[in-house]
DNA sequence: GCAAGATGGTTTACCCTCTAAAAAAACCAG
DNA sequence: CTGGTTTTTTTAGAGGGTAAACCATCTTGC
C-alpha cells in the first residue's frame, strides 16, 4: 500500500479520531472506548501502523502483560493554514498534532488572482522552511472574515476583502494541487480549538474574539454550529445598548449593536472623539492610570461584551466561553466589566457554571484553525463536520 | 418473530426514519436516499413488512414497472404523551404518525406519588378509550416545566411543581410497565414538531412559547440543543430591557429580563397595576379598541419578545422560528410589535431570511411532543437524540 | 395487440468487517 | 521455574453489505 494514498475505512477513522481526541490509548482501551472487539482493533491498528499514521509509544506496566500505548504520529501528515483575518496574512505549516513548523507573513492582497499567486508562492517557501515536516503535505485551510459557501470553497461575501463569490478554494487547490477548505475566521478558530486546543473534544463551548470587528462561533453537540445559511455565530449586531448606554447607529441600519461599542474600531473611534490615543494598549494604560474618558470607553465596551456573553450563555449553555482579547485588556476595566456584566445577567443554577476564559488575541490562532480544517479531513474523512 | 419484540438493526432504523421523515418512498428511492443497494433495501423492507411496521401503500405509475410506495403503519405502535406544563395535565394517546386517538385531562398533582398514581389510572382510561389504537402501546413521554436529568428520567428542579430530584420516569415506568421518558416542556414541544409537525426534518429551527412563563428550545444540526448542562434554550432571563423600557426586578436577581415583561404572568401583573382586566383575551380586546394602557403593556411585551427573537436569530441562524401564542395575540399589537422589533434588529443578508411563524398556544402541543419522545425511541432506537 | 424499451424489485454469489473464543505473548510474584 | 494475570494475535464464522444477473410489470410505438 502506498503510504500517501491513505484509504482509511470507517473503522480506521474511528481509531484515529479517538486517539486524536483522547490522547494515546492501548488497543484494549480502544476496544472498550469504541465498542469494538479486540480482534478488530488489532487488525485496524496494524494497518495504521503500517501506514505510519500511528506509532507504538511506551509500555505501561500493570499486573499482567504491559499495554502499549498508541499515539498519532505527528509526521503522518502536514497542513498549511492561512489566516486572511487581518493584514498581514499569516501562513503556518503544522503537523498532525497542531504543532507549528514554519511561519510566514504576507501582505493581504485584495485581487483574488494576485492573492492566490502570492499565497501559492508563500506555500512554496513554507515547504522549504519546514523541511522534513512538509513531507506529507495533505491539505490547505483558509480562514477569512465573511461568509463562506456550503461546500467551503467559495467566499460569498467579505467586506474586508471586498470579495463577492470568489472561489478561492478551487483556485488555490488547482494552483497547488492540494485539497483546500475555506472557512469563516471565527469558525476556523473554534474548529482549531476543538481539534488541537485545550478544549479539544469538548462538545459544547463558544469562542469570541475582539478585533477590528467582533467574531463568534459555537461548538454544539460536538459539531460546529453553522445554522441554516451559515450565519450562526453572528454576534456583532446583537442588541446590547441597554439603559445607560448611548445607542450609536450601526452600518447594519440599527442602533445599539455590539460592534458599535466593543470592537477595536468602535473603541478607537470613541477614543478619537474624546481626543485620546486610538491605540488599544495606550488606551488601556490610560484607563489603568485613572483617565476618566478612557475608563468610560473601555468600561462601556467591556460591559456590552458581557451582556452579549450572557445572552450567549443563556441561550446555548456552553461549558466554556473563550474570549480572545488583546492582552492589555485582560486585566483591565474592559475585562472586569465583561466578567461582572456577564455574571450578573446569568441565571445561576446550583452546580452549574459556564467558565469564561480570556486568551490572548493572536492571528496565529486563525491560521492554526485554518490548518486544522485540512487536518480534520485527514482524520475524519469526507464526513468531517 | 414476535411482532412486539422488534429487534431492529441499524439498517432497519435507517429505512424507518427516512420514511418517517420524508414520507412514503419506494424501495428504489430509499436505496438512492440512503446510499444502500437495492438488494439490501429489499431484504430490510421485507423484515419491516413482516413485522407490520411498514405497509405497501399505492402503486405509482411511470414508464416502467410501477413503484410501490412504502409507508410507516400508523398502528405499528402507540404512545402516551403527558403534559404537566399547565394545570390541568393533558394526556394523549397517539399513533406512530402523531395522530391523536384519545385525550384526557387530569388535575396536576404536586405530590409525586399521587401524581404517578393519578397518571397511571389516566393511562388505563386512555387505553380503554383508544381501543384498537392502544394495541401496541410502546412507551410514555412526560413534558414538564423545569430541568431534567441527562438520563431523562428525573426531574431535577421544577418550580411549578415544587419538585427537586423527583424520579417520575422510573416511578411511572414501574407502575405501568412501559418505558418512560421525561423532558423539559419546551424541548418536548420542539422534538414533537421535529418528528411529526409541519417543520418535520428541518435541521435548524427554534420554538418559543408565551405562557405563564416563557419557554424556548432549538433544533440545531438536526438535533435538540441541550447544552452542557441541559440548560440551553433558556430565554426567560435574556436581558431585553433596552432604552425606553423600565427594567423591572426579576426573581433571578437581575433587572430587565424577558419574563418580567412578556410572560402572561408579567402582562397580567402590569394590567393589574393599570387597573385593567388580567385576562389576556380581554386585554387584547381593549388594546384593539385603543385603550392606551393596554396598548402600551402589550406593545412593550411584544417588543421585548421581538428583541429576544432577534438575538436568537442572530446567534443561531435558524430557518424558522415558531412562536406559540394565545390566538388573541397573533393579530394584535403584541404580535405586530414582536415582528417589527425582530425584523429591525436582524442583520439582513441577500437571499437569506428566517421565517417567523405564529401558532396557537395549546397544551396539546406539549402532550403530543411528550408522546413523540417515546415514538422517537421506537423509530431511532437507543441512540435517539 | 404485440414486441421493444424502461424501470422496479428479487435472487444469487461473493466480499468485507466485525465477533467470539482460543491461543500466544509478556509481564509479576513467589 | 511455575502459576496467575493481562494484553495482543490468531482463527473460524456470522452478519450485513454489494454487484450483477434475473424476473416482473408497466408504457410506448408500430
Amino acid at each position: 500500500m502506498v503510504p500517501g494514498s491513505a484509504t482509511l475505512s470507517a473503522g480506521h477513522r474511528q481509531i484515529l479520531s479517538a486517539i486524536s481526541r483522547e490522547g494515546p490509548r492501548s488497543r484494549t482501551e480502544l476496544a472498550g472506548l469504541l465498542g469494538l472487539s479486540k480482534a478488530s482493533i488489532s487488525g485496524l491498528v496494524r494497518d495504521l501502523l503500517e501506514q505510519n499514521i500511528l506509532c507504538e509509544q511506551e509500555l505501561i506496566f500493570g499486573i499482567g502483560r504491559p499495554s502499549v500505548s498508541l499515539a498519532v504520529r505527528a509526521d503522518a501528515a502536514s497542513f498549511i493554514g492561512i489566516s486572511l483575518q487581518q493584514d498581514p496574512a499569516v501562513l503556518l505549516l503544522t503537523d498532525l498534532h497542531g504543532t507549528v513548523h514554519a511561519r510566514l507573513e504576507l501582505p493581504r492582497l485584495s485581487d483574488p488572482d494576485e492573492a492566490v499567486e502570492s499565497l501559492a508562492n508563500g506555500i512554496q517557501s513554507l515547504k522549504k522552511e519546514g523541511g522534513d515536516a512538509a513531507d506529507r503535505l495533505s491539505g490547505i485551510g483558509i480562514a477569512l472574515p465573511g461568509f463562506v459557501s456550503r461546500d467551503r470553497l467559495t467566499c460569498i461575501t467579505s467586506t474586508a476583502h471586498g470579495w463577492k463569490n470568489v472561489n478561492i478554494g478551487t483556485a488555490l487547490a488547482e494552483r497547488t494541487g492540494l485539497p483546500t477548505w475555506v472557512e469563516n475566521d471565527a469558525n476556523a478558530l473554534i474548529l482549531g480549538e476543538e481539534l488541537f486546543g485545550p478544549l479539544r473534544g469538548s462538545p459544547d463551548f463558544s469562542m469570541l474574539f475582539v478585533s477590528h470587528g467582533i467574531g463568534c462561533a459555537h461548538i454544539v453537540n460536538g459539531r460546529l454550529l453553522r445554522g441554516n445559511s451559515g450565519g450562526a455565530g453572528e454576534i456583532s449586531h446583537a442588541p446590547v445598548a441597554i439603559d445607560g448606554f448611548g445607542a450609536l447607529p450601526c452600518r447594519c441600519g440599527n442602533k445599539g449593536c455590539l460592534e458599535t461599542v466593543s470592537s477595536l474600531l468602535a473603541i478607537g473611534n470613541a477614543a478619537r472623539r474624546a481626543e485620546l490615543p486610538t491605540d488599544i494598549a495606550e488606551l488601556a494604560d490610560l484607563a489603568a492610570a485613572g483617565q476618566p474618558d478612557a475608563l468610560s470607553i473601555l468600561h462601556q465596551a467591556g460591559s456590552a461584551m458581557g451582556i452579549a456573553t450572557a445572552q450567549l450563555i443563556q441561550m446555548l449553555d456552553p461549558s466554556h466561553v473563550v474570549v480572545m482579547l488583546d492582552h492589555t485588556l485582560h486585566d483591565s476595566v474592559f475585562g472586569h466589566a465583561l466578567m461582572n456584566e456577564a455574571e450578573s445577567h446569568i441565571l445561576h443554577r446550583t452546580g452549574v457554571k459556564t467558565m469564561i476564559h480570556f486568551r490572548d488575541f493572536a492571528p496565529e490562532g486563525f491560521a492554526a484553525g485554518a490548518a486544522s480544517l485540512a487536518a480534520r479531513y485527514f482524520i475524519f474523512g469526507p464526513e468531517a463536520g
